[in-house]
DNA sequence: CCAGTTTTCTAGCATCGCTAGGATTGCTAG
DNA sequence: CTAGCAATCCTAGCGATGCTAGAAAACTGG
């Protein structure tokens, strides 16, 4: 039986390493050349074997990247909540740019994926209080849900629009600065 | 001469075609489905003739469909300008859901299209501008062309995130509002 | 050691963007 | 009017993509 185990462990193992080699080389060279032929064989098996593991062949794949990168990202703005509205804002923008290929998967790509619906996964939602953690307490009188839409959108809109070359490199530290401003005070 | 002439206006109007083609098809199917292939035949032409119009192939196209995008958009952002910050707001998010995969083009893809540089077409500094005329007055001490850009990054980040279903669709109204209220106040 | 099950690979399909080379057309000069 | 030239267009094909069916291999329990 034990020997069931391990080949269970074995499976799930390469499985991780499935998604691992497809998160390096996005980052190395855009999902565009993530195709199932070079993930075979960094994982040095066949490609038939990739869709044994993810039924839905390369999307899933991107959604399994995409699943563990809210999970790192909940995690990085769960470190920063104590700074505030500032720190979030920056460890949000930080993690965009650290790993733009995960990001796109998490919020470009990987459409499949839903949010503010029953099932959401969880790791997806955690994201989501993180920021209204920080947001609540200058809601005022306006609603906290949907304050924090709002500045979750701008978070990714600066992020987004930045990374296209279509806002001047200059003003990154400006506009995160008036980001704070304009969301930082409270509205009453 | 004038068969010339005649032969160069054919040439130029089959060019729109293919534009137009990509367009409608783009926004009936995706431009995943907008292929090569498809476009030729919708032309009634084969697939070289893309390529002696656009030598950049696909990209080019959807390139050039983003540019006409620009045009109509700074249009739609001009009629607004009386209507202030709200107006505008409206008209920018209308313009995304009414013409999603045009914005596709203009934003997300045709990553060649710089902004904030000396070789950037003038109908994408005009959707700049339009922005700016209605941030400006309540810029007070801030900076106006970065407010501009953070308050562009939110209309861009509302769009792109209600669209991948990752807003909840009753705040949509909500939402805009709050950005109205979170720029609209004179800052000083 | 031998069936039977599970796992893996080889080979191939349809489609994609794109291009080379030949065929067809239209223009021009004698 | 016609022969030759130039521009235009299409057929056919290349390499690569995501994905899958069916054969081959490996491992399982008896």
């Amino acid at each position: 039986m034990t020997q069931r185990q391990r080949r269970a462990r074995d499976r799930t193992e390469r499985g991780r390493r499935i998604v691992a080699a497809a998160r390096e080389l996005a980052e190395a060279e855009g999902w565009d050349a993530v195709t199932t032929r070079r993930l075979a064989a960094l994982i040095e098996y066949s490609q038939p074997v990739l869709y044994s593991h993810f039924p839905g062949g390369k999307d899933a794949i991107m959604t399994a990247a995409a699943l563990e990168g809210f999970a790192e990202l909940a995690v990085a703005l769960a470190a920063a909540r104590d700074a505030g509205i500032e720190g979030v804002a920056r460890a949000y923008v930080d993690f965009a740019e650290a790993k733009p290929a995960l990001y796109d998967a998490m919020f470009t790509l990987a459409s499949e994926l839903r949010f503010a619906q029953d099932d959401t996964p969880e790791v997806m939602k955690a994201n989501f209080t993180e920021l209204l953690a920080v947001i609540e307490p200058v809601a005022g009188k306006q609603d906290p849900g949907v304050l924090t839409e709002v500045f979750w959108s701008t978070l990714h809109g600066l992020v987004t629009l930045d990374r296209g070359r279509r806002l001047s490199p200059e003003n990154r530290a400006g506009r995160l600065a008036l980001v704070v401003a304009r969301f930082g005070a409270r509205a009453d």
